[in-house]
DNA sequence: CTAGGGTTAG
């Protein structure tokens, strides 16, 4: 009886204090003779919001032989906390006493659970494999729950190959081993597999849940799958009457990422339940990246009329706006009033606040900026800077910047490129062949420019020139009627971009095969231009070349097609000659 | 002897 109301006294403490309080009632009312309600009292003291690990730690090194689930609470807090690798250490001290001692003390599948849940934040791969190790011996992987775990461990780790093989031999599975499946491929940029994987439930009568609507949500965002995306996102509605704001916060983000913005600001506006603070932060990003700044503020401000406090996220998100429409000003207050607002800044803050001051030609406060900065610096905020001093012809900036990447042992092609051109616009030939010369010596890094396009239901890629496609001959020779066309439409080569030093014309033939001109090129052959209003949707891994940018200007005004290009960091819209972004980019 | 473990959004 006494036992009873002991557990529900640990249930109903609510404060660190009422906690402690219990504790030392506990022990001088002999409780602790009761290893069950030792262990309730461990783990709240460990694992809940208000609880305290290392109290958790004192009470447990007073217990002569901890069993099973003293150890359990005590690894489960630490799989919680800030340090989640230390569960691991605890896991070891647990195996080595549990083989020196008796029944009472051995790892169970929930030890396993949680040392899992470690490996997953940690991101430690040698232990989820040792503790898959123990559980195949233990004979616990019968266990559908702990699989899954293990599943979720593998592939946060980026181990997909064990991910999907645990997954194949898996005796027992359910919704949510698909699911941890389908969202680890997502994550490991599978998008493809994961829809597939989606696919596969579907067509074997698999019970989907919420969880898996929002992981192949996912994956059409980031494959611009919007055909999947939308016959994804009505089966959910028909499906389930009341709404999941988990589910239609990724219908949010997949309309965004697909470029159909004002469709994500449909969902957006037909919740009828609580919108969460991510529901606002999704809507806030999909205008920035669309280059709807004002859309974006105004929604950044109705979340704080509406009582919620913004979090890191929604700053970002309203920086990224600023960032994309050269809103100075704006975007600076919003940087100020960050920490005011209990939020501080981190590397992406100030990534953006780089950015946007770089862009808007204050290269000498962008620089302040970064030396302001008490955090271990990232290269991406020189390459900012870089890639400002380009725009702005800046020789002195761009040489201080790329001499900062370099130190930073970053060898990518785009940031050589970057400096040879403010030498170039300089008619600094000398220097410019210098750089050419340091990118031979120098184990350059070039990632290779790669775009999608979805056409007829399927998903095709393109890379620079290439000649893979079995359509290629024609994409070519639509190509040369494109240029043809534009010519006469006053079309220039920006044969400036090119870094190479080879002739005119063999630099106009470097650009014209971009990825993102073979996929434009594919899309109006293939997509119906009468077939709804649908526009010629692509997605590049790098950001879009300036050539390309006139290109499409162009094409979106003599073939009367709306463009939309995903490039890296944000939307480009081409219409009727010109483009979403303003030039500004 | 009694509870506790898995998959999800920006």
């Amino acid at each position: 009886m006494a036992r009873v109301y002991m557990e529900t006294m640990i249930q109903r403490c609510v404060t660190f204090s009422q906690i402690k309080q219990l504790q030392s009632h506990f022990l001088t009312a002999g409780h602790f003779q009761s290893s069950f309600l030792r262990s309730r009292l461990l783990d709240r003291c460990a694992v809940s919001p208000f609880g305290d690990l290392s109290f958790a730690v004192k009470i447990f090194r007073r217990i002569p032989k901890p069993f099973t689930n003293d150890w359990n609470a005590i690894i489960r807090g630490f799989a919680a906390s800030s340090q989640p690798s230390l569960a691991f250490s605890w896991y070891r001290s647990m195996l080595r006493q549990s083989s020196s001692s008796s029944a009472l003390c051995r790892v169970d599948a929930l030890t396993c659970s949680f040392t899992l849940k470690a490996c997953a934040r940690a991101l430690c791969s040698l232990a989820t494999v040792q503790i898959h190790g123990q559980i195949s011996s233990r004979g616990f992987l019968a266990d559908a729950l702990l699989c899954t775990t293990l599943l979720d461990a593998y592939s946060k780790n980026g181990d997909l190959v064990s991910a999907q093989k645990l997954f194949d031999e898996m005796s027992v599975r359910d919704v949510a081993s698909w699911n941890a499946l389908i969202s680890g491929l997502v994550s490991g940029n599978r998008a493809n597999e994961a829809l597939d994987l989606y696919k596969r439930m579907e067509v074997e009568g698999i019970r989907r849940n919420e969880v898996t609507f929002v992981a192949a949500l996912g994956a059409c965002s980031h494959l611009g799958a919007i055909k999947e995306g939308e016959k994804i996102y009505s089966y959910f509605k028909n499906a389930n009457l009341d709404h999941n704001v988990i589910v239609n916060n990724a219908a949010i983000d997949m309309y965004s990422k697909c470029g159909f913005v004002d469709k994500a600001f449909e969902v957006f506006d037909q919740i009828t339940g609580k919108k969460s603070v991510v529901t606002w932060n999704t809507m806030i990003m999909g205008f920035a990246v669309h280059g709807e700044a004002h859309r974006a503020i105004e929604i950044f401000e109705e979340l704080e009329k509406n009582g919620i406090k913004p979090d890191d996220v929604s700053y970002l998100a309203a920086l990224t706006a600023c960032r994309h429409a050269g809103l100075v000003d704006y975007g600076t207050s919003v940087f100020n009033n960050m920490a005011r607002n209990g939020v501080e800044p981190n590397m992406k803050h100030y990534g953006c606040v780089v950015d946007l001051l770089g862009r808007a030609g204050k290269l000498r406060e962008a620089y302040d900026i970064i030396c302001s900065m008490s955090m271990i610096l990232d290269p991406i905020l020189w390459q900012s800077l870089l890639g400002a001093s380009e725009i702005h012809k800046n020789v002195e900036m761009a040489e201080i910047a790329s001499r900062k990447v370099m130190e930073m042992g970053v060898n990518n092609d785009g940031d050589f490129v970057l400096l040879s051109n403010v030498y170039a616009a300089q008619g600094r030939w000398k220097d410019v062949g210098r750089v050419r010369d340091d990118m031979e010596t120098k184990q350059v890094k070039k990632i290779p420019g790669l775009s999608y396009i979805e056409a007829k239901g399927t998903i095709h890629k393109f890379y620079n020139s290439d000649k893979i496609h079995e359509q290629w001959r024609e994409i070519y020779e639509k190509i040369d009627e494109i240029r043809f066309k534009i010519r006469e439409d006053g079309y220039v080569a920006q044969t400036g971009l090119v870094l190479h030093d080879i002739g005119e014309e063999e630099k106009e033939n470097a650009l014209c095969y971009h990825s993102e001109k073979l996929a434009v090129a594919y899309g109006l052959m293939m997509i119906d231009s009468a077939e709804e209003e649908s526009p010629v949707r692509v997605i590049k891994n790098l950001r879009i070349c300036g050539d390309c940018h006139v290109v499409f200007k162009h094409i979106s005004k003599i073939y009367n097609r709306e463009i939309i290009v995903r490039d890296r960091v944000r939307f480009h819209r081409f219409k009727d000659g010109s483009c979403s972004c303003k030039d500004y980019w």
